[in-house]
Parts: C-alpha cells; structure tokens; sequence
DNA sequence: GATTAGCACTCCACGACGCCGACTGCTAAC
DNA sequence: GTTAGCAGTCGGCGTCGTGGAGTGCTAATC
C-alpha cells in the first residue's frame, strides 16, 4: 500500500487533514470555499477544488452526489490518525475524572472497569467498552468454603489479579462448618498458587478417600477451566446515549442499528480480541475490521494489564466520524492508568 | 376514583377492551368498521361510534385527529389490565427457557439476575430489568483474608445470600498469609452471624490492642454499612435492541429518549423502589408513575427474594401499548422462580 | 505549468398544492 | 336504543417548482 505521504505533496496533505478536521467537527460534507475561508489558505477555492478532485481519484474523500462538497473516506481517516496520533496527553481535566472515578483502594478490578467505561465515554461522547482482566493461565489464589445447608457448601475462589468467583457444591453426606474450614486451610496448603492442570495432577494420587474433598476439588478445576477458556471477561459498555445524539444516527434505521451492534456480543468479539502490546493504541477504522456490521464504525482500542499473566481490554467504539484525536490520548491515558492498578495486585514474588 | 366497571355497561366494557387489544397488536388507532369485522359484534359500526364518542367522553380513549380512530389513553391500559390480569401462567416454551438460562447450581445470584433479564426481554421483546437481590440488614457470613503484599491483603467478605464483596485493607506492618489465615479463623468465630452495628459492640473492648485486627475490622464495617445503604444492588438492562423496534420508536427523537431513560439511573431508581410484596405483580402504566420521563412508559415489576431478609426487583420498561398480558405471567413466573433459588441460599436455622 | 475568475450545470432541501382514502359525527329513520 | 346514509375532516403521499450551495470546465493570467 503506497502511503499518502508519498503520494501527495504538502499542500494537499494538510488539505485532506483540514477536511478531515472539519467534518469530524461538523459532520457536513466540506466546501472548496469553507475550507479557503476557515484556514485562511492563500491560495483560491478553484485551486482547492482541482486538489480536491485528485484527493477523490486517490481514494481519500467521496461525494455523496455530483455538486456536493467531500466527506473522509476510511483512507482519510487513517492518515488523518498516523499525522496527529503522537498528541500526547489528555487534558488535567480529565485526568481528574479518572482518579475520582476509579478507587485503586478497592481492589476491585470488576469496578475498575466500570468506572473506566464510564468516564472515558463521558469524554469521547461515544460508547466506550473495558473488560475485566482475564489471566491466560488461571491459577488459585486461595479457596473459602461456607456452609449453607447440611449437605451443600458455596465455594468462594480468588484467583490472581484478586477475581472472585463462587459456586455451589453439593456433597453426598452432612458436613458442618468447622468440617469446611478446615478442609478448605488443608486445600489451601496444598492446592495455592496451582492451575487447573496442576490441580489434577497432584489431585489424582488421593482421589477417592475423601468425598467432600473430591467434589469440593472437581467444582474448582471446573472454575478455573471456565476461567481459562475465557468467556467469562466480563464486558461493561457505556454511553450509548451519547453516541447516538451524534448526528450520524439522526434516522431511525441508523440508531437501531447502532443498538444492535453495541448489543451484540459477536459483533465485537473480533475486533476485541485483535492482539496488541499493553500501552499502544490500536486504531480500527471502517472496513478495517473486515465485518460487514462495524463497516461504518471505527475502534480505539488498548490493552491493559501485566503482559503474559493478566490482559483486559478498554476502548472506544463510535462513528467513522469520531474525534480521534480525544478518543486516542484518552484510551492511551486509562490504559496506562489500569496498568498500573492491576500491576498493584500481582502478588510480590 | 371511579371504576371502569362502574360507569361502563358490559358491552362498552368488551368494546374497550377489543380496542386496547387491537391497539396492542397493530399499534394503529382502531375504528369502528375494524372492530365490527375484526370481533365479529353483532351490532354496526354505527352503534360502535356512538360508544366510543362516550368512551372518549369519559378519558378511556382520545383520537390523533378529529376523523381518526381511537387510540388507549392511560386510563383504559389500568383497565384492560384489571380485566385479563388473572391470566395464569406463561407458555410452557417460557418456562423451558428460564430454566436453561438459569443454573440454580450455580450460587451465584448476579449471574441469575443476568439470565433472568436476558430471558424476559426476549420473551416480551422489551427492556428488562434486574437487580440483584440486596439485604435490608447485611451480616457477615465469613471472611477471608488473602496476602497479596507484605502490606497489603485483600478482603473477601461474604454475606447472606452469597452476596460478595471485595476490598484491599493495607496494614502498619508486614504479615504473612499464615498469620492473615489465623486471623481470618478467629475473626469468623467471633463475628459470624453480624451486622455492622452488631460488629461494632463487639469489637469496641477489643479496639487498639491489634492493629491488623483493626484494619480488618473497620474495612469490614464500612463493607456492610455501604451494603445497607442500598446503592449497590446491581442493575442489569436487557433488550433495549428489542424495545427500539417497536414501531412507537421510529422517529429518531424518540428512539434517544428511550436509550436517555434506559441509561439514566434515577428516572428509574423511583419506580424500582415502590413497595410491594414478593409475588404481586406490580403494573405502571404511563403518567401513573408521576414521572415526566416515563410519561409514556410503563413498567410491570415484581419483588423477589425472601421477605424481610433481602430482596430484588424484576420487571419489564416499554411502551405503555405492550403486551401485558405475557409482560405480567413473564414477570411473575420469574420472581416465583427466583425467589425460590434466593430462598434456598439462606442458611438453613 | 500552476493558479484563478467566470459560468453553466447539478442536485438537495423545502414548501405549496392537490388528490385519495379512511374515518368520524350527525341526522333522520327504524 | 340502533342503524343507514351522507357530508365533512384530516393525514399521507406524490408532484411540482424554486432557491441556493457547490461543482466541473474553460479560458485567461501569473
């Protein structure tokens, strides 16, 4: 792929990141004469019209009928993002929302998430996405057992990264409290820090002796396989609303559409899973993604967490038309900010 | 207030309630030719005009136009409720849907709250609404303590219910997850069964003589306070994608509005919170919610859980032409189902 | 060769108009 | 109390015409 900055000289490269500018600030297909008239250029309209013909034979902008102005065309956007992507940092303002927003002291990484979606939409006027952090390798953290009825106990389980999860066991005879607690200080010792492979392995040499015990260790390797096979990320999504007072879904047809794709697990799943190094911004714009459904959506996506034990996902889902710029240095900053956080949960070696 | 069933003889009564039914299904404000053909009366068109003049009269109907049909004011919703609400139970493909949703095996009533909503939406293709079932008096049930840094443990406290929460309590002192583990048991032994004012008179003879104790102790306190203090019960939304494909949202303004009372917490924090008893099927219709927002909604809701001890709320947001008939069999087939899964989480005396 | 003024042409947005059909309200008869 | 008949109302929809913004092209200019 030939890229704009060798294809076009100087003077329409910041006559195509003038018309990116302007339609991502108004959404209206932009004019030879607007954009003389907005950045002072020194040069006429009638110039301006002739480069703006070239732009469209190359691809960088459409029209939407013969005597109308040019709107981006995904290659637009694309440039548009490589030109002013090293901005780097969102305003203090915002800054500020997220540490009022997001409570480190909590612990919670599920609430970290929400948080973070939250704030970052309110931003970017769009719908913003974060996942919890998913381990590639669950592995036990410490195990709790409480006593519900005579023959049923719920599990707690903590993994790394600090995620719960609970289910109930039920067990073939009585078993009181002081029985599961001390069964669970016994598994404990033996079973910390282990996943669900190595759970089997050392399990396998005692099964059998104890019932309880067996059941209470078949639910766990159960959770931490669910835990593994992800699935089990939990997605908060945000700000639908701001989204669709965007002018591009103005019509009817155009919001439901918008509602689908935001509901509709599989749509995203792909583009959520792209794979990218913590820290750096992922930008998926248009056709990009290769799905028919988020043809007219672009992504800004990133990683977070600690690479090779903990990932979890934050980002920005919006019209192709969408404030980069903003949504960039914003899902750039959370980012780094939840890094940080989970990195905090990692037990010290 | 006067009754329907007061002021109307018994053919205007039926004549309502073909009308709300009609309008139910065709959301198009019915005529009288349509209902004479649809309904197969033996009386004319005529004869039909002549009541729903008097129907308009009293506040059951009011017309778009001067030469329109009639269409259901609020009035005449709470009527056809009244009328057809003895209906008794879903369809058995419901109830063989809430079953595979829902794993009672699971313990976990965040992820029945989950299905249920998913289930409901899809059964009424409205907006449901779930929230976890919360305590009126939160207790401790036990606690765990996990080491995460020398400093640093996180707390994991369940409650009744198998309700979870989760905190960082960092310490003056370093401390090993041996110490943290007995700590843990003995916490458990003393303070099982409590609720934070309870927590409070026990612990205070023992303040200051072990300050890892007292961390604990007071993260442990303002857990359960904030429990109490209502706020946390979670809220599930579901099926908003459904809801905007009524055909009473196919102007763009009143899609947005619809995805505004959806997203905004308070507009429906009033609702959700009317009193009621578990197992009555609750049912607000239009400007009965005395809320500007919802002016054109309603809401059917029940309560779940166990009286007394910790409750939720299920229910369905639509338009307030919605098939109330199934909005309320759905409702309370599912607060009936929940409620017995909540019921079996509590310890038995 | 690049730039610019001028001009004819295109196309959308918008309001006015008129017609069709669905429905009502009213009157008078049953 | 019920019904047939009829005049009158009103929304929906397609047509038409107009105004204005903006382009592409051509020819002159730097």
């Amino acid at each position: 792929m030939t890229t704009a900055t060798a294809q076009l000289n100087e003077r329409r490269q910041s006559l195509l990141e003038f018309i990116v500018g302007d339609y991502i600030q108004t959404a209206v297909p932009v004019a030879s004469q607007q954009i003389a008239k907005r950045h002072r250029l020194r040069v006429s309209p009638a110039t301006i019209r002739n480069d703006m013909a070239e732009l469209e034979e190359l691809g960088y902008i459409s029209r939407p009928h013969a005597s109308a102005g040019g709107v981006p065309a995904d290659a637009a956007y694309r440039f548009y993002v490589e030109r002013v992507a090293p901005r780097p940092r969102p305003s203090r303002r915002f800054e500020a929302r997220v540490r009022s927003a997001i409570e480190p002291e909590a612990g919670d990484p599920e609430g970290w998430a929400r948080g973070a979606a939250a704030v970052l939409s309110d931003a970017v006027l769009n719908v913003a996405i974060a996942t919890t952090p998913r381990a590639s390798h669950a592995r036990i953290k410490q195990l709790q057992l409480v006593h519900l009825h005579d023959r049923q106990a719920l599990l707690v389980l903590v993994m790394q990264e600090a995620r719960l999860r609970q289910h109930i066991v039920p067990f073939g005879e009585p078993i009181s409290q002081d029985e599961l607690t001390g069964l669970a200080v016994r598994l404990n010792a033996t079973l910390s820090g282990l996943s669900a492979a190595d759970v089997r392995r050392v399990w396998e040499p005692v099964l059998g002796y104890d019932g309880v015990a067996d059941a209470v260790v078949a639910e766990l390797t159960r959770l931490l396989d669910e835990e593994e096979r992800e699935g089990l990320a939990r997605r908060y999504t945000e700000g639908l609303g701001h989204m669709l007072s965007q002018p591009e879904f103005q019509s009817a047809v155009s919001a439901r559409e918008a509602v689908e794709v935001v509901e509709d697990d599989s749509t995203l799943r792909g583009v959520l899973s792209e794979r990218a190094g913590a820290g750096s911004v992922q930008v998926i714009i248009g056709g990009e993604s290769h799905s028919q459904q988020l043809r007219r959506y672009s992504v800004v996506i990133a990683r977070y967490g600690t690479p090779g034990q903990a990932m979890g996902v934050i980002g920005i889902l919006g019209p192709t038309r969408m404030d980069y710029v903003r949504a960039i240095s914003s899902v750039r900053y959370l980012a780094d900010f939840l890094s940080g956080l989970v990195g905090a949960l990692e037990e010290a070696p």
